[in-house]
DNA sequence: CGCCATTTTGCAAGCGTGTGCAAAACTTTC
DNA sequence: GAAAGTTTTGCACACGCTTGCAAAATGGCG
C-alpha cells in the first residue's frame, strides 16, 4: 500500500507543490508482495480463464481481501482492447418511456459486466458534442442511442472510433449500427380497425412536430390504413411529444367544426393531454363520445384516471436484443424488427378482439 | 497512426492468434510525429495551464485535427489523481422524481466537464454490490447516492476508496459525505395548517412501509403539528412508495368507519393512487369532500386530471449544491438543508395563503 | 529414475498519458 | 555582447495493468 501524493497549486507568485498524503490506493504490486508472488500472478488471478494454480489463487485472493484491492479498470482498459464502458445517449430522459428504457438497459448491462455512462443530449448548444467527445475519450466499447437529437455526424464519429452502436427507433442511413425498430405500420393498422369496430368514423391523428421517423411511420400507417377503408384522417402536428402538446391539439380538434370521435395519439403523454382537454374542457366522455389510443404503455396508462388502451413498447425485448448484440457480438444480424401489441383498457368502446 | 491488433481466439484445439487490422486509434505519439514536436508538447497542449508556445500549440492542434486525435481519458486518469467520472447510484430510476433528478445531475455534471456513470441498485441480489465494486474499479472521483437501498457498508466502501460522496435525502451516520436534506418537518406543518384553513378536521397520513428517514420525518412532522392543534391523525403505511400503494390505502381509508376529509400523501404517486380510489371507487369529490396534498411536484401533478397541490422538490438547488461541493471542493460545509415550498393547485379548498 | 508433455510462474515490454527536471531557446538588461 | 532572467522543450520515469515468452515446476509413464 502506497500513499499517493496529490499536488495542490498555491495561488502565490511562486508555485509550490505541496504533498497531501491523504489517499490510499492498493495496487497489484502491493497484493503480490503480501502474497509472496509476482504481479503477474495477481493479474492472472483476476483474469477469468488465465492459468493460475489453485494454491496461488487462494493466496492472492486472501491478500487482496485483506488489503481491499480492486482491479483498476482504467489501467486494464488501457491494455485490453475493451474498456467495459457502454455509453447511453439520451435526450429528455425523464420522460416515462425513456426512463424505463434507461433503467432496464443499465440493469441488464450491469448483469453483463458492463457499466453505463450517461450522456444527456438535451441542449443543442454544443455541450452535447462536448459530452460525446468526452465519451470517446473514455474509449467506450459501445454506444446506445435512444435519442432523436444527436445527428448523423455524431453517430459516424462513434463508429469511426471503433464503437459498436445500437440505434433504438432511429434510422440513420449509416452502415454499421444495429437498428431496433417497431412495426409502427402494423400498429397503426390495428388501431384503425379497432376504431372501426367500435363504430367510430371521424378519425384523427395527434402527432408532434418533431418528425422522428418512427412517429411519422405511425402517422403514415394510420392514414393509409384509414384510406383503405375509405376514411379520411384529420392530422394535427404540434410541438413536442409531451402532455401539453396533446392538450393543445385536443383544444384545436374539439373546438373545430367536425370534432373526431376517435384519436390515435402518437404517444401516451399526448394522449393524456388530449383526454384531459376533451373531458375537462369539452365535456366529452371516454369512450362513449370519444375513443383514444396511445403508444408506449407507460405506467400512467394503467392509472384509473386514464385507463388508456395503448400499444406497449416491448422494452424487455428491446433491451435483450441490444445487449445480446453488444456483448455476444453476433455481428451477422444488422437489425431487429419488434412487435408492439395493443393493451386493451378502457378508452375504446366494445369488446376486445385479438389485435 | 498505428493499427491495433485485436486478438481473436479460435475455438480449435490449438489456439491461434489472428491479427484483425480493423481498429485505428490515434495516440499522442502519432500527433507528435506529424507535428514534428515531442510527445510532451502534445500532452501540454491538451493540458489547460501548461507551458506551450503559441506556435507549437498551433502545430499540434492542426496535426491533432487532421488525425482525429482524442486524449485517452483512461490513460490520463491513470496519471492524474482524478478520473473525471462521477457515479450516480439510483434505485427505481424510472420514478418521475428520480428520473428528473438524474437528468438534471447528468446535465450539470456534463457542463462541469465530468461524466456520469449510472449504477442501478434495484435488486438486492448482489448484483448491486458487483456493480458498485465495478465503479470503484473505474476510480470514480465521486458518488451521488439518491437511492434508499444501498446500505452503509457501501457508502463506507466508496469513502475508503477516496471518493467524495453526496447523499440526497438519506442520513447515514457516517463522517465524510455531503448531505442534502429537505425541511420535511416544516412542510408537514404547512400541510396541517392548509388543511385546517380549508376546514378539514379528520386528518390522515398515507405513507409507504419503506421507512426511509425523509418519509418518516414527514409523517412525524405531520402528526406532531396536528397534535399541536389538538387533532389526531390516522396513519396508514403500506407497500412501496408507488401509485398502487396509494390506491390500496385509499380503499382502506374510505371503506373505514371514519373516512378522512384530508390526506397528506408522502409522495405524489401515492396521492394519485389515493385520489383515483377516492373518486372512482368511492365517489368522493376533490376538493369538496376531500383535500389532498402530495410531495415531489412531479410532472403529472400539473395534469388537469389531478391538479395536485403539492410540495415541490427544489431539484435545481439540489443539483447546484451537489455539483458545487463535488467540483469546487468546498469541503467546509458538510450539509445543506433546503426548503420545499408548497405549490397550490386544486386539491385543497379555499384560497391560497402564503405558506 | 529419466524422459517428455503439461501446467504454472516470473520477466519484461508494452498500453497512452502526465510531469519533475535540466537543458535549450528566447528575452531583457546593462 | 555578455550576464541574468524567463519561457519552452525533450527526456525519462511513473501510473497500474496485461500478456508473449521462456524458464521452472509439476505430472505421467515406462
Amino acid at each position: 500500500m502506497r500513499r499517493r501524493a496529490i499536488a495542490c497549486k498555491l495561488r502565490r507568485r511562486t508555485e509550490i507543490w505541496v504533498l497531501c498524503l491523504n489517499k490510499t490506493f492498493v495496487s497489484a504490486d502491493d497484493v503480490a508482495k503480501r502474497a509472496g508472488v509476482s504481479r503477474s500472478a495477481v493479474s492472472r488471478t483476476f483474469t477469468p480463464g488465465a492459468s493460475v494454480s489453485e494454491e496461488t489463487r487462494q493466496r492472492v485472493m486472501q491478500a487482496a481481501e485483506a488489503l481491499g484491492y480492486h482491479v483498476n479498470q482504467l489501467a486494464r482498459g488501457l491494455m485490453r482492447s475493451e474498456s467495459g464502458i457502454v455509453c447511453l445517449v439520451v435526450s429528455e430522459m425523464d420522460t416515462p418511456y425513456r426512463a424505463r428504457l434507461v433503467r432496464a438497459l443499465t440493469h441488464e448491462l450491469q448483469l453483463a459486466g458492463k457499466i453505463s455512462m450517461l450522456i444527456n443530449t438535451d441542449r443543442s448548444d454544443g455541450s452535447v458534442d462536448t459530452a460525446l467527445r468526452q465519451t470517446l475519450h473514455y474509449r467506450a466499447d459501445a454506444s446506445i442511442l435512444l435519442s432523436g437529437l444527436p445527428d448523423k455526424a455524431i453517430t459516424k464519429l462513434c463508429l469511426d472510433s471503433g464503437q459498436r452502436i445500437v440505434l433504438i427507433n432511429r434510422d440513420d442511413e449509416i452502415e454499421g449500427p444495429f437498428r431496433i425498430n417497431l412495426d409502427d405500420g402494423v400498429a397503426a393498422r390495428v388501431a384503425v380497425s379497432a376504431f372501426l369496430r367500435a363504430g367510430c368514423r371521424r378519425l384523427a391523428f395527434a402527432n408532434s412536430a418533431v418528425g422522428t421517423p418512427s412517429l411519422m411511420a405511425r402517422e403514415q400507417g394510420f392514414v393509409a390504413a384509414a384510406r383503405d377503408f375509405g376514411l379520411d384522417v384529420t392530422v394535427v402536428r404540434h410541438g413536442n411529444t409531451v402532455y401539453e402538446s396533446g392538450r393543445t391539439i385536443g383544444r384545436t380538434l374539439f373546438s373545430g367544426l367536425e370534432p373526431p370521435d376517435a384519436v390515435f395519439c402518437v404517444n401516451d403523454l399526448m394522449a393524456f393531454g388530449l383526454m384531459d382537454a376533451a373531458r375537462h374542457e369539452f365535456g366529452r366522455r371516454i369512450p362513449d363520445d370519444l375513443c383514444v389510443v396511445g403508444f408506449d404503455d407507460i405506467e400512467q396508462s394503467g392509472w384509473s384516471s386514464y385507463a388508456l388502451t395503448t400499444f406497449t413498447q416491448p422494452v424487455d425485448e428491446i433491451v435483450r436484443n441490444s445487449i445480446a448484440w453488444l456483448v455476444n457480438g453476433d455481428a451477422s444480424s444488422r437489425s431487429a424488427f419488434l412487435h408492439a401489441p395493443l393493451i386493451w383498457r378502457k378508452t375504446i368502446r366494445g369488446t376486445r378482439r385479438n389485435g
